[in-house]
DNA sequence: TGTCTATTTGACAGCGCTGTCAAATAGACA
DNA sequence: TGTCTATTTGACAGCGCTGTCAAATAGACA
């Protein structure tokens, strides 16, 4: 059979009219479990799947997500969209990508008609767009869903997240448990939550161990590398050198190895360094990087399964947390010492 | 005013039927000029898109297009994406993007199933899959258009690369220049055409300038960090060790880094080493990496450009090259002397 | 068994475009 | 000016679904 079966076919095979195919195929639940068995039996056998473009015009719906991004680091984009697309793929969902410079002067309207133009029925949040408010009123007035990753989300919109403060808290007792006291810190973009967490996370861990925050052993990074350079220089040019520095991302981390290379010290032996992430990046580096894994493409999967139930309205929809916590993993390698 | 525009609303503003207006949106050439601008105007004023679903049902086409993927680099990857889009995003065509493993035992199968399902009208097609026959074929057999990105096509398709050979000449000769004549060479995956270009441009620069090439001198490396490892493990256990090492992609070149650096050789006075790409991992890694440059998101966007009109079959089809070259760049850096 | 309400199913219009085919108009030439 | 061909335009059906509303059926209860 070559030609592509509709839900007519269906709606013949199944005896049954082509509305009870519809139902079936968008789950709504006021279909007789006798019926939705034989409709499915059906559908399998002629290998029907919906036509997206006919349900987006008949629905007024694009039966769409859009993941949106800024410049974010590729390895971690990827991973995210990998993981979405397997939840699109599962439940017949498309997929638009959407890449936006929030620093743009009118960010906002040029999105406002890009979702408007594509009419997606959700979006999946990256950072930092879960953590800004004109996102959040964008989405509500525009009646978009939302799911965020990684960042707590405003209102009622979902979230997939790691417990980025006791991750962070890791790192820092692993640096502890060694031995060190002076403990260097290079923050992220602080318009990113995560940032904050992190640098959050450092902080409790050494005020339980009964040490204070320096203020210069903290130094303002941005999640890049040009950035995570500078901050470096900061800290290896102070009097009395940090005997370790954790970076809050990996890029960050790779340019205080490039740093300490340079100004001839030894990781780890005159200085522990790690990173957060567990890009590809941690391991091709020299000496290759302690950091922390977080399951990216689980966490991006689980993210779109929750938007795409929440924009169907599904029969479970009830036992469906607000956010979902995924298990992250502190990951040792050979620039710092196993404890 | 807060309702989307459709065709009719168009159509009435410009005074024509709704059938010109979409021989206007989708550049019919039998219109004549002073009706042409007279529909654009009023589409412009009305702030009017055609409504992707809907021409996809009325059409039997998608007006999509979709990148064809395997595991690529994600930096390279991700500049491919925004190359694309922008040309999705001119021209009003969506976007898919599909992980294809050609290693999956039936993979062909599969991505014939996606294809007739999301009914794609033309893909571009990312290394190594412009190489491959099996793709050629079914994307006949589909009547799917295609261009490729960095590889020389099979029959009509089109494609956009830099000139590789020329290229990988050039960082070989830049060694020359310096007086390397032992210069070890590390290759990529063999299944992508680029693998054996550059490799090809390394033999003939090093044939022009009357060496031979040494087969203990050429490894084999498959493009990613730890086949570059493995690579570099055999040239630096030569008794007589190579005084330079070309890699064929920035991945491999930071694998011979970090080996390097753990025999204590010095780059670039030891050992001068050099990649292919410049990937921002170039810029990551000490000393960073001599490279070479491509456009690849002017690329991407060209070839969907190319894609596009060779789906519409727009008028100018006739003055477009099968094949557009764009300029590559020699980027030298600390891990190469200038010469 | 009859009546009333809840559940399940179906008929039909219409979403906003493009394809097909025919009609109107413009241009060439005698 | 009339005729013939080429160019430009329009009328209308229909793509494959979902929304709306009504009808059929099942189940509860007297």
């Amino acid at each position: 059979m070559s030609k592509k079966s509709t839900i007519h076919d269906v709606a013949a095979l199944a005896n049954v009219s082509i509305k009870t195919v519809s139902r079936v195929m968008n789950r709504e639940a006021s279909v007789k479990a006798s019926t939705r068995e034989r409709v499915q039996e059906a559908a399998k056998q002629l290998n029907y799947r919906p036509n997206l473009s006919a349900r987006g015009l008949a629905g007024g719906k694009s039966y769409m997500i859009a993941i949106l991004y800024s410049n974010l680091s590729p390895g971690y984009l990827i991973k995210v969209q990998e993981g979405v697309l397997a939840a699109c793929e599962a439940r017949d969902y498309g997929l638009a990508i959407k890449p936006v410079d929030y620093e743009a002067d009118n960010y906002i309207e040029d999105l406002k008609v890009w979702l408007q133009h594509v009419k997606v029925d959700g979006v999946v949040l990256t950072p930092p767009f879960g953590a800004r408010p004109e996102i959040f009123d964008l989405l509500k007035e525009l009646s978009v869903k939302a799911v965020t990753i990684s960042e707590k989300p405003f209102g009622d919109l979902k979230a997939v997240a790691v417990d980025e403060v006791a991750a962070s808290r890791a790192i820092t007792s692993h640096f502890l448990n060694q031995g060190h006291t002076r403990i260097g810190f290079i923050t992220g973009d602080m318009d990113h939550q995560s940032a904050q967490l992190r640098y959050d996370g450092y902080c409790l861990e050494l005020e339980e161990a009964g040490l204070s925050v320096e203020d210069n052993l903290v130094a303002r990074g941005d999640f890049n590398y040009a950035g995570g350079l500078m901050a470096a220089q900061a800290l290896l040019d102070l009097s009395e050198l940090p005997t370790a520095i954790f970076a809050s991302n990996d890029d960050m981390a790779a340019a205080v190895l490039r740093l300490a290379h340079e100004k001839g010290l030894k990781v780890p032996d005159d200085i522990a360094v790690a990173g957060f992430d567990d890009t590809p990046l941690a391991e091709q580096v020299w000496p290759p990087l302690t950091t922390v894994h977080q399951p990216v493409i689980r966490m991006a999967t689980m993210a779109a399964e929750k938007l795409i139930t929440d924009i169907t309205g599904d029969r479970e929809t009830g036992a469906m947390d607000q956010v979902s916590l995924m298990p992250y993993e502190l990951i040792i390698r050979a620039s710092s010492k196993a404890s």
